[in-house]
DNA sequence: CCGCATTTGTTCGTATGTATT
DNA sequence: TAATACATACGAACAAATGCG
């Protein structure tokens, strides 16, 4: 009913991060102390724990301790065209990203549909993090038709951004064609390298780059850490004032 | 290390279920049989359970049992011209609704804004839930000036839809002006209306509708079931073919 | 309407494993 | 190596919700 002990605690603990009396970075008391705090059992006290750790509000490390987590949040806005690095900067934040694989691997059939190519052609498979003032925001799997941008792998790996290396093979504009998006549970290893709780939802978000042609060039699936980012589609040309506000 | 009791416990339930060995409806055995089936104790059964359940494969029922949860999905498009029944229709689904509560109050300062009227003007507050074939899909809070559609309530209580309302006090056409998107866990109230599990993550969709002049005349913020609906912009003008997949 | 059996929810105690310092 | 702190696991008891006679 919303009172039972677990739940008690969970809002006390919430309650005291609110109000200040623990800080973000803060290590909590360790659970026997907890314990005793609340006058509890370790049961309870884990459960309330783990209850705020699934909302970004603490965080958990082994052998270590738990932590009051600061939430910094993100409005990325998508358009026809959206940049990454422009977005970033437009609010203030740095930019930034490293490369965790890649490789050249035969098309598997949603992407050869999505890059309008045929079934197995080659095609470089990027797996990269999007880092925002050195903090993880997104993971991003992008596909890219290997004949036409052959060295796509290497500059990316080099640091150059999306735009700089579609402009090398003679693509002077590209748009944003559709986006997708949902939200489901993280996978681990998600969860590893967003450096958030694995029970924390994530933003998925699909979507097509086209040239000035229509004709689509990259394909990209990104996982974005839903407890620092939103995302605004502004579907009115006139860019009228919006409120940006969130969670009110 | 990914082969803990219970986390062998939920693949091999979750194998089960996507198997066929368990279908949608039906029920689980009890716990203490789960307990003897795989050789564990409640402790570990409980949580792979409740794993599974925050995924949206099961769902757990105190004093009945646990079920096996179907999910369908619906993909809602959100242009300029998105019109949630039109949206739902175009898919074969069977658009539903029912209001929860409705009142008039004065605004607050974000509704204000979003709605360019006085801090403090008399706005309808609607709460709706809408359904697709009858199963929930989303609980939307309205906002609308009682200025100007004095009987917005009234209509909208007795199934009448938003656009029709609207075409009623001499807006002929409407547009969609921009829409932030978001994911967070759901609240227990949310997660009891649309009928999922507290742990599972919910879309929270904000809007502002425009008349043709560009005036706003609702806004609307939107908690969507992310285990049923996703979402898809298209911010490239001619209608080329996209790839619905998820989740692959 | 009441009482009882069934089933899940909560809490405690206790022991052992694993990661960090 | 030892101490600390979180993770996992088992057992047991009682509470709460549901369904049935």
């Amino acid at each position: 009913m919303g009172r039972e002990n677990w739940q008690m605690i969970r809002d006390r603990l919430s309650e005291k991060i609110a109000s200040g009396s623990f800080s973000p970075g803060d290590r909590l008391p360790t659970e026997p102390e907890l314990c005793q705090l609340f006058g509890a059992g370790r049961h309870s006290i884990r459960r309330a724990v783990a209850a705020l750790a699934v909302e970004g509000k603490l965080r958990v490390e082994q052998g270590r301790g738990t932590f009051v987590e600061s939430a910094p949040l993100i409005n990325y806005h998508i358009g026809r065209r959206t940049r990454f690095r422009q977005n970033l900067q437009e609010q203030g934040l740095a930019p930034g990203g490293d490369q965790i694989a890649a490789e050249i691997v035969p098309a598997p059939a949603r992407i050869a549909l999505a890059l309008a190519l045929e079934e197995g052609a080659a095609v470089h498979r990027l797996l990269n993090r999007g880092l925002a003032d050195d903090v993880p925001i997104s993971i991003g799997l992008s596909w890219y038709c290997a004949a036409r941008f052959p060295d796509f792998a290497e500059r990316r790996a080099a640091g150059e951004a999306v735009s700089d290396i579609y402009a090398a093979h003679g693509v002077t504009d590209y748009f944003r064609r559709s986006t997708t998006i949902f939200a489901r549970r993280a996978e681990e290893e998600e969860a590893r390298l967003l450096a958030q709780h694995p029970l924390l939802p994530v933003l998925v978000v699909q979507k097509t780059d086209v040239d000035e042609a229509g004709r689509p060039i990259g394909h990209s699936e990104a996982v974005w850490s839903a407890d620092r980012v939103q995302f605004t589609f502004d579907t009115d040309p006139p860019g009228a004032e919006r409120t940006d506000d969130r969670r009110s």
